[in-house]
DNA sequence: GGCATATAGTTAGTTAAGCAACTATTCAAA
DNA sequence: TTTGAATAGTTGCTTAACTAACTATATGCC
């Protein structure tokens, strides 16, 4: 395998997730801007349950990419928060089952647009078939990582 | 502007990077199995370094993305595993300039040999021009939000 | 039934990021 | 020349990530 096939800016560049980053950075300011008081890592855990209610922290962990600890912190802050509720499966007591509060389901389009809106800003200069092109290596990336 | 030009799939891995997080993971992985006990964040500071020796703290704030606390902490952590030496400049006392140790010049062949590594089995199965595309799109998004 | 194993989640310890407030030094303008 | 602003770096506080070690529950095999 040849050692010489990326020059050396690109390679930090992928590595370091510099444009991730900076879209982080963008919608953080915009959370804190409309003082909605909640991380980007705490968003994108009640981004998930928005989509499906009620699910264990493990899939939590599954969809999210994070460790269980991660996300047993990420549930404690969201819980004092009073943005989610764990509550014990009745089938496997093992099992938290992670609920939305009902201030967490009226975060959801504002926190939503300004994510829409973050996107469009990052991507208001690119074309859509190079959009497509660029999110397809990236889904290739981490298939082949995984 | 439209609130509806993204898919949420789509939405959500553009802003929690995982492509990129997957790529540093797979490195710390193969750093922790070379037994480097070098974390990507401080590597991507001895990058820099290898790159040009001697910079100040500020340059590698520029270089990295990071903000000045960060960039307080590597070097803090840095130093305490002998791989730089902070050197107050004589021409203007509140500048560090950083400067490598033997001990870091050491792990440039090996830590860089990994990180291209890392990156030929991330991208092995990608044609080069979507590479190009890629990068591009990245290298746009990061502009338009700096 | 009982024991080994797997699974769900928690806790502890280290590293790192972001923000705000701070010190020290330099520079520039009155 | 002195005073005010800008710059370089540090410190404290909170949130989050990863690893390893842990508890509790469930499952499956004998």
């Amino acid at each position: 395998m040849p050692n010489n096939q990326f020059k050396r800016g690109e390679l930090y560049s992928f590595i370091t997730g510099k444009a991730s980053t900076a879209i982080a950075r963008r919608l953080q300011k915009k959370f804190n801007t409309a003082a909605l008081n909640l991380t980007i890592e705490q968003w994108s855990v009640l981004y998930h349950l928005w989509k499906q209610d009620g699910i264990s922290q493990q899939e939590l962990c599954n969809a999210t990419f994070r460790d269980k600890p991660s996300i047993t912190r990420l549930v404690d802050n969201l819980e004092k928060l009073d943005l989610v509720k764990r509550i014990a499966s009745k089938e496997d007591r093992r099992i938290n089952m992670i609920f939305l509060t009902p201030r967490a389901q009226q975060l959801q389009d504002q926190s939503m647009g300004l994510a829409t809106e973050t996107l469009n800003e990052a991507l208001k200069t690119v074309p859509e078939e190079q959009i497509e092109i660029c999110k397809s290596v990236l889904q290739i990336v981490y298939d082949n990582l995984k």
